[in-house]
DNA sequence: TAGTAATGTTAACAGCGTAAACATAGTATA
DNA sequence: TATACTATGTTTACGCTGTTAACATTACTA
């Protein structure tokens, strides 16, 4: 066993993401982040200058990763209309917030200060970049005004109802038997679907 | 000083919304909330079983002033129409969400898991019956399957607003020299009536 | 009034983030 | 090649954290 081991702040990296993932960021320590990596509690020390900042990779990773289920989602390959590659996009949004719960709760989560690691916050934008682009696409000539208060109200509502699929808060409408959710879970496409008309 | 003190429970809950508001949910240890109502380290622990108790109870009281103020912003005091009513509504809920950020913060993360708190999740469901009124009232006789999506589609939209507007992540279209999320800051109240039409 | 339950304190534990001092490996320079 | 320097690891230690156990005081109840 060598005692410098060549790559450990990648290493770091994707032990934290499977910890952060396994058991949310606020159960994950440097230490049991170290131990995975099988180095000591302070070694990463020597790549991170704080926790938050490995927490920040492990947050830009994750916007990396969306922004890359984003852009499959409506590459033209599938010779799909535009309207069906933004449906496509919204479903993957989803799929990634509900997927790796943990670590979009991380990506949102205010312990990591964006305005600290404007890398960080760059990364996030290419995800929401996505978004313009086939927006851009489904209304051409549209001014920027309206572009930008159509990728608000889509990037809002995907964010909020992650939350909300989630179960943080799964409310019902007082006289309904079913929980209004579970109207939207059942057929998000349709839902969407209707959202364009925003 | 009297070796019992008479109201702790309720003590220690308002210290620690104090200190939750002024340092965020994560700077927040038992510790300086019992400090906060001068008592020693230990003694919350007669009245809440855990820490995670504790900031339920906090979190519970931000959705009862959320509560509040969505009702008083849709009350027929004002004679208002119920489409302004249900903008004041929208306004409401936004200026909780950026006005008491922590609060909010700590209301939505998973650091508190509402299933573990069915009071909690009553509260929290009990904002949402605000918006769920109101927005029966703008659309009379609409179907409940219609109603809950609308319901979802304004609640996630609002949540999703505040995290955006609040900067965790402040996306800029590309070519827009001002940022998107600025257009709805200036004129939120055009914007939330533009989705009406949703 | 005696006994018990409720509510406070003190002491102690392991786990945490972080810093300082030290050890080893790799690299550049003489 | 020998030597200095830098990068990267370990060990030790600090104060803070949530939580438990043992003990003290007060309030209530039979």
């Amino acid at each position: 066993m060598k005692y410098h081991h060549g790559n450990l702040k990648e290493e770091l990296i994707s032990s934290a993401c499977k910890i952060c993932e396994a058991s949310g960021h606020d159960h994950m320590s440097l230490r049991s982040i170290a131990k995975e990596a099988s180095v000591s509690q302070t070694a990463p020390y020597r790549h991170f200058k704080t926790k938050e900042c490995l927490l920040a990779e492990v947050s830009k990773r994750g916007f990396e990763e969306l922004t890359e289920r984003l852009r499959a989602a409506t590459s033209e390959e599938s010779k799909a209309t535009a309207k069906d590659r933004f449906l496509e996009m919204g479903l993957a949004y989803l799929e990634f917030g509900l997927e790796k719960r943990k670590t979009y709760d991380l990506m949102h989560s205010p312990v990591i200060d964006k305005v600290e690691f404007p890398e960080l916050l760059d990364t996030a934008t290419g995800a929401f970049e996505e978004l313009v682009q086939i927006l851009k696409e489904l209304f051409p000539g549209i001014s920027e005004d309206s572009l930008g208060k159509k990728c608000i109200k889509f990037w809002a509502m995907m964010h909020g109802l992650v939350g909300l699929l989630d179960m943080k808060i799964e409310p019902e409408t007082d006289t309904n038997a079913g929980s209004a959710m579970s109207v939207v879970k059942d057929d998000f496409r349709s839902f969407l679907e209707e959202s364009l008309e925003i």
